[in-house]
DNA sequence: CAAATATTTCGATATATATCTAACCGTCAA
DNA sequence: TTGACGGTTAGATATATATCGAAATATTTG
């Protein structure tokens, strides 16, 4: 990842109402949310949130799609992951006394705590 | 961590000359860095450094410490950390079809690419 | 104490952001 | 096609941010 698009993922990021919009479609999953229905959840005007999402797409944070006269939108997984990644990269080449263990907090459906890196996606159910 | 922190820190970490610095600082480990050296690295004025300095201590993303003449900035990884749980908590709560798994890339000095946690450091030297 | 080094604070300015209102497209259903 | 609904775009404005130069605050050294 470039520095670029982290600071363009970060500054997605670093909003009240854009953080609460990620948030709610990170829980949301892969089949997303409409416009209309995130405007709800998180209290904005469909012009506001329009801009907001805009932001968080342009930076690659999430994804949108027509559905009907619906635009349903998605956290798009890899940015985060890509941009944690960067976050914490090299973390610690010097000396880490164990400071810096970054504890990710993602549990999906299949609880993958013990499988050290998912390489292979396993059941690809759905 | 709270709406508010998050923000915080994003926001601390949604600038170039910012980001740098982080990530220096993260690569640095624990003992940090004095801040004219920080200076250097990132080639910027010392007052324009200090703004951004504030900025990341402020968001609690990096703490200082005063040496002689020096002040040392040291990256706060824990609170890189509650970011990143903050960030991708709940996580396709839904449905997730293996797509939000977090590839979180901290590899300190014992390269473990296999090993999962790092539990201990080895070799504290330096 | 005075000089030198390291860093921070202050004031000013240019730029970027967030929000609002109003107007504009696309989709659906009669 | 018309009307209604769902979203987006455009223009204007208020606020926040980044950067710079100059001055101020430690801290060590002579």
């Amino acid at each position: 990842m470039k520095t670029e698009s982290a600071v363009a993922a970060l500054a997605a990021l670093a909003q009240d109402t854009r953080l609460a919009v990620y948030r709610l479609l990170v829980q949301q999953g892969p089949s997303g949310m409409a416009a209309g229905e995130i405007a709800a959840a998180v209290q904005t005007s469909p012009a506001t949130l329009s801009f907001h999402l805009k932001e968080l797409s342009h930076a690659g944070l999430v994804s949108s799609r027509q559905d009907g006269r619906f635009v349903f939108y998605a956290a798009n997984f890899d940015a985060m992951n890509a941009l944690i990644a960067y976050l914490t990269e090299n973390c610690c080449a010097a000396d880490c006394g164990s400071s810096c263990a970054p504890a990710v907090a993602c549990k999906p459906v299949g609880a993958q705590r013990g499988a050290r890196a998912a390489g292979k996606a396993r059941r690809t159910r759905t």
